[in-house]
DNA sequence: GCCGTTTTCGGCCCGACTGTTTTCAGTCG
């Protein structure tokens, strides 16, 4: 049992309790746990054995009873019978908009719905406007819901829904009456998907700029028009994929600006932790004001707002509640890696394996980014479908190289490999050929299917490499298309951090891995992280700022981060290591 | 169910919007 999968149980035990119409503060209770277990830090079967959980907030007698059996037996018979209690089509109701839990068990005990299938047929039938508590628009409403929900999935990968933000931003700055106007929301926190797009704009005149946003060439439904905020579905195409995704605009006068844009930007639970702060100090704090009710105290800036509250400004990545707001009341937020700070990057492929463009291309794109240093890591022998090089083809790569950075000027070209770790933790080339490398990137690419124990020996023992210098995407993972593979990060960290290895942030958008939970757990151990764009293509290199994202998620700053050292420093450290 | 220099009970963030109401409950973020 993982976190996840403990995080899961609870989860779903909080959504079966509200569709019992159990306690709001119960049902809640078990979604904060939730979020506890998932946020943990070490590995979940100790902190139980040892009985560490006592004392997590948020995770009382009741839960942690629940943990440690799930953790134990694999099992919880509390779960088993509230399922067994409760229709899983409800479950699955509870994803049409409009559909919350009371609803849900009103249709259910009312009409005897219990599926999204059954309840489709209601609505046809217009039993469901005969409801207590519907009507014809509800109905109505739902139909179209349920229609949604077969189009189109949850949530969209950031590197889509933040242009498709954007887009739609630069349309509403230009109208007049907008003073400020910003992207909230799990995007302005940089989350790696984004189920809506928030916006927020301050003006004296809110109508007009309601009823121009409702009209935008995107918007392909009104779901809400209000006067202070409106509700839409926008669509568009991006890179080849139609991206379909819920916008809400929100406006407010300017000097409510800076709470709204604290407020609309969450996540929920910081903001509920600062509303608490506030309420130690006698304030009130909402989206439109910080004070009391005969005062309030003037703020411009977000960075204002946590000034007036003893508090370093928190970055909008930070914002979890993960122990930022510890931390900027004890000043010690971090001052986080930034874009600006990447000189080079140590994992892109070129024609030698499957990318599109020759080292010279991707050389001179990394130049263009402003980069010190490009370097290339093209697929190992074993990895044919990725046309994987021979010795020869290595050798081959590595004269070119030569030839170019006696040619090309401002930017060097190290000379890498992805080298696949084969299934049994070995290297795919010999110790000689790996010890020519510059750097060695090592990653899975085979067998995802292996039991937990097995890959993460694998993983290991490659950690364990003397020729390895850092560990490539660490869970295989794709977003929202393919779970990674099982392994233990917590042990292959332990165990990065003994063989003093240095782990990768993947930036491609897709992946995204190391995921940010772990690389605060990874820079909690002292192990160097590395962003990493996995570019195919000269235009790739610049996906590399998703990585400064999840590095930022993740509490690093720039001595954290290997890429941010100059050149020098990064030849004198890579020959260190291949010294030692 | 969780939590407590307001602790063992009584709170738990709070406002906009919708659709159904005839003054408000439910949903959403």
């Amino acid at each position: 049992m993982t976190k996840d999968d403990v995080a899961d149980a609870l989860d779903e035990i909080g959504t079966l309790l509200e569709l019992k119409g159990e306690n709001a503060f119960r049902c809640n209770a078990y979604h904060n746990g939730a979020r506890t277990v998932r946020q943990l830090e070490g590995d979940l079967r100790e902190l139980v054995d040892q009985n560490r959980l006592e004392g997590v907030r948020g995770i009382g007698e009741a839960l942690r009873e629940k943990i440690s059996t799930l953790v134990r037996t694999g099992e919880l018979p509390y779960l088993e019978t509230l399922r067994s209690e409760v229709p899983a089509g409800l479950v699955e109701m509870l994803r049409l908009p409009g559909l919350g839990a009371k609803k849900v068990k009103a249709l259910h005990d009312g009409l005897g719905i219990d599926t999204i299938a059954k309840l489709k047929a209601a609505c046809e039938s217009g039993a469901v406007a005969e409801l207590k508590g519907f009507g014809a628009k509800m109905q109505q409403k739902l139909l179209e819901g349920i229609q949604f929900l077969g189009q189109v999935g949850n949530r969209v990968r950031l590197d889509l829904a933040l242009p498709l933000g954007e887009g739609l931003l630069e349309h509403l700055r230009k109208l007049p009456g907008v003073v400020r106007a910003e992207l909230c929301g799990s995007i302005r926190r940089r989350r790696e998907t984004a189920a809506d797009i928030d916006i927020l704009i301050s003006s004296s005149t809110p109508q007009p700029i309601m009823d121009a946003f409702v009209q935008l060439p995107e918007v392909i439904q009104v779901v809400a028009h209000g006067p202070t905020k409106s509700s839409v579905v926008v669509g568009l195409h991006l890179g080849g994929e139609k991206v379909v995704m819920n916008a809400d605009l929100r406006v407010v006068n300017d000097e409510q600006f800076p709470f709204a844009l604290h407020y609309f930007t969450g996540s929920k639970a910081h903001n509920i932790r600062m509303r608490q702060k506030a309420i130690d100090r006698g304030w009130v704090l909402n989206e439109y004001a910080l004070g009391t009710s005969s005062t309030t105290i003037p703020c411009r800036t977000e960075t204002d707002l946590y000034a007036a509250l003893g508090f370093d400004y928190i970055p909008p990545e930070l914002r979890e509640d993960t122990g930022e707001i510890e931390a900027a009341e004890a000043h010690r937020i971090p001052a986080l890696v930034e874009i600006a700070d990447i000189r080079g990057v140590f994992h892109n492929h070129t024609t030698a394996s499957d990318g599109s463009a020759s080292l010279e291309e991707m050389a001179l794109a990394a130049k263009r980014l402003g980069f010190e240093y490009f370097g290339v890591g093209d697929h190992s022998q074993s990895l044919t479908v990725a046309r994987g090089m021979s010795p020869e083809v290595v050798r081959r790569q590595w004269a070119e190289a030569d030839a170019l950075n006696a040619k090309l000027k401002g930017i060097r070209i190290l000379k890498g490999v992805e080298c696949d770790i084969l299934a049994d933790g070995s290297l795919d080339y010999s110790d000689e050929l790996l010890a020519g490398f510059d750097y060695v990137v090592g990653s899975v690419h085979t067998l995802f299917g292996m039991p937990e124990a097995e890959m993460t020996a694998r993983v290991c023992k490659a950690l364990s490499h003397p020729h390895l210098t850092m560990l490539g995407h660490s869970t295989g993972r794709l977003l929202l298309r393919r779970e990674g593979y099982k392994i233990n990060l917590d042990e292959v960290l332990k165990v990065a951090a003994k063989h003093k290895k240095m782990i990768e942030i993947n930036a491609q958008p897709l992946r995204l891995d190391l995921d940010w939970v772990y690389v605060k757990r990874a820079k909690a151990l002292g192990i160097p992280l590395v962003i990493n764009p996995d570019a195919h293509s000269p235009g790739e290199l610049d996906l590399f700022r998703f990585g400064v994202d999840v590095a930022r998620r993740g509490w690093l700053t720039r001595e954290d981060v290997f890429n941010t050292r100059s050149l020098t420093e990064v030849i004198r450290e890579l020959d260190r290591r291949k010294g030692t």
